[in-house]
DNA sequence: TAGCGTCTAGACATACTGTCTAGACGCTAG
DNA sequence: CTAGCGTCTAGACAGTATGTCTAGACGCTA
């Protein structure tokens, strides 16, 4: 119906909540407690204090609300994605790359339910698969670029399948120890064992 | 209402079809073509044709059957898993971290309906996500066994993290080639870099 | 021949999704 | 002032899913 395109700015209600947020939100808390496969559109209501009609006024499907939380989120991740693009001293990279991870695990700390929630759902739905493989390949894009800038690695290996290799398991590790697999819960050894990784496979440091 | 545990080993139909194994294969033929999130009961039971009440006699829920589908594919992949707890000389490594990384690969392109099946969906249930971590800890295991038995990696380094994240680096990056995402999807590229990371990780070895 | 295990067809209660109707309320254009 | 539009509510609705249940058919075995 594409009602969404062309109405005015949501007018305050009695209460003076934007609707829209108050389901944003609504929803967000409820992924403090449960899966996003437990939920149903029935249960965002509830916690919303918002009726069915007004639901499906602003958002096409629970997924669509996933995807706004997953994009808010995203944006926040920008300001992190950013000290990953600078090129550095030798004497400085482990510094560097172990800044990033860190600043990545801070994120994923911050934003458990949602991120937890797209890693686990973005199949489910053409719209959040896009959402998350566009996500990724911008890391692996911004990785890729840091290993040609350093001219890292080993010959016969493709920069672009190594970057691609260390985002998705940044995202597999992050994503268990949202989930308190062991050992990754603990945020030290998650970054020690990333950084770990990161540096070896592109400067063949293995020093400490 | 344990209707399996105290049952008689099933006499055969008209035309001696085991309906259990009728229903597996074709919840298997399914997952060819489509996710598991989308399968019902229905689609199983017109696949396989087979009533439902039969359905529910072998399978509590088509969750189970997946259960039962990942426990045979996983049966296979204990022959792949043997040869990484093997101890080689310093000069074979390569050569046999590469070789377990290929029997991993070749494995993931045989199941790769099943494996896809239980990597998106281990979450949404119980049983599931049981198996898959217990499956995920036992090469947890063995690849540690080797890290300790080699005496790999850095000082400061956790070696059950560093077997931990080289074994779910792996599930993600084999879930993504039968996904067929760039740019795993080349297996010759996805056991470069996997080896890559692999070899430098644990033993420095960056050279070709 | 009676009973048990297997199997079928189909009804059933329950739950969830997305659509739709009818009406209430407030703002704004004419 | 009033008519209309946008927002919102409550609730009905059709469609689809799950898991349970009943009634009956068939074959084997005690």
């Amino acid at each position: 119906m594409e009602a969404r395109a062309g109405r005015r700015a949501p007018q305050p209600k009695d209460d003076g909540r934007d609707l829209r947020e108050v389901i944003l939100a609504a929803t967000r808390g409820l992924l403090d407690e449960r899966r996003f496969d437990e939920l149903s559109v029935a249960d965002i209501l509830a916690a919303a204090q918002v009726a069915r009609g007004s639901f499906y006024f602003y958002f096409a499907s629970k997924h669509e609300v996933l995807a706004e939380l997953v994009r808010r989120a995203i944006a926040r991740g920008h300001e992190v994605a950013q000290p990953w693009l600078t090129h550095d001293e030798p004497d400085q990279r482990r510094a560097s790359v172990r800044h990033g991870i860190s600043h990545g695990a801070r994120l994923w700390r911050e934003e458990a339910p949602v991120l937890r929630a797209i890693v686990e759902n973005w199949r489910t739905d053409p719209e959040l698969t896009a959402l998350w493989r566009d996500q990724m390949a911008g890391f692996t894009a911004a990785t890729t670029e840091r290993i040609t800038t350093d001219d890292a690695t080993a010959p016969g290996v493709d920069p672009a399948a190594l970057g691609a290799a260390l985002t998705w398991l940044g995202e597999r590790l992050y994503y268990l120890a949202a989930l308190d697999v062991a050992p990754f819960a603990d945020e030290d050894t998650l970054v020690e064992v990333l950084t770990h990784i990161w540096m070896t496979s592109l400067y063949g440091e293995s020093a400490r």
